[in-house]
DNA sequence: CGAGTCAGTGAAACTCGTTCTAGGGTCGCG
DNA sequence: CGCGACCCTAGAACGAGTTTCACTGACTCG
């Protein structure tokens, strides 16, 4: 709807990088209990200490909010995978493995998984760069579980995008109830499979 | 929120069936231009000629509303994809060629498929069953393209589910504007090769 | 017939996302 | 020092989904 100037990607003043935090640190707060629902826009702007008006002026709506939200925890967990890489040999083992073990950090923040998740499926195109993001980042995750040499064939990457797919509709599902953390996990492994499908040197 | 009774499901009579048919009837006219925020419920009331705490007698919110609209419409497109079944050998093929055609069927109404697809990821638990119903079909939908002989496999059923998945998060890229056709039809040719992996009978 | 029941009606009320308005503070520059 | 240009605050206001309520009309059962 609106289409404003975006201060938030362009070099901000130390305080105001302070509010920006505030704001994703409150956001997550709230829909860590309560999930999206409970994200309400007045009571962010109360608990970051900042006026509503400006809150809209960092995030033009609530879905942008909360996509932003997930890219700030995308990149957390990026960084803790990355520290501790998949042990496994086999690359579509290492990516469901990856992934799984991104479900059970997920797992332990449900309601703040299902506002993020529900803001990412929900999101118009308005927000399309923020949601793009979130998708490249989820694309490195997987790539840096494959643990590839060089860089990615194509077919590999429609296997990435599938299996990214895979992962954001299953986590829906089983927020919503509908599937066991075991269908989930089937799921996965099912998906991760088109992996060895691509590979670019088979071992007979 | 609500934990009505659901009149909708247990037989009604000749008149309430008319009223819930014109009810669908507006929703995806409204749907049809204008997407998702153009279904007001206040305008649907009006445009079927039913009083508004009517209306959420029948759809418990929004989104009880749009998830049955797709219910409709999947169960529509069923019937004409009965009629003329894919041609093609391959089960894989057959597969992906159906659902691109699903998809092209969805092209011609992108703002309806926008308001059901975002509806249906929207949903929270308390439309569980409705989704489910909704998935039922598209999982029927893919059975039948498949052309098994016999009751499919756990293997096959894993496969299909991760088609699924694969289709919506796939739709929903498209109509957000961050895929392009042709990049849906990759993707889904690329998730249809699972099926082959799951044959129960391979040729050498 | 008469009372009870229940779907349907109409309108007002409430909530929460979003927008708008008015004013106050701060910073850089003449 | 003064003065714009911005950013921020506080709060009201608007719009759409949802809820509530008092009422009506039709049907049923005694």
């Amino acid at each position: 709807m609106t289409a404003e100037v975006k201060p938030a990607s362009l070099q901000l003043t130390e305080r105001q990088e302070a509010r920006r935090r505030r704001i994703l640190h409150a956001s997550a707060r709230l829909a860590s209990r309560g999930g999206f629902d409970a994200v309400q826009m007045r009571e962010v702007a109360e608990h970051s200490s900042v006026a509503l008006g400006t809150l809209y002026r960092y995030f033009p709506s609530k879905v942008h909010l909360l996509v932003a939200t997930m890219q700030d925890q995308l990149q957390h967990m990026h960084e803790t995978l990355r520290k501790r890489p998949p042990t496994e040999e086999d690359p579509a083992t290492r990516v469901a493995q990856t992934l799984m073990r991104a479900f059970r950090a997920l797992q332990r923040e449900p309601h703040l998984a299902d506002a993020m998740v529900r803001a990412l499926t929900f999101a118009d195109r308005s927000v399309s760069p923020e949601v793009d993001m979130v998708s490249r980042l989820t694309t490195a995750i997987i790539l840096d579980a494959m643990g590839l040499e060089g860089p990615p064939t194509a077919e590999q990457l429609s296997a990435v995008r599938v299996i990214e797919h895979t992962w954001h509709s299953a986590l829906i599902t089983w927020l919503s109830g509908r599937a066991s953390i075991a269908q989930v996990k089937i799921d996965i492994e099912t998906v991760c499979r088109l992996i060895d499908l691509t590979a670019p040197t088979e071992h007979p």
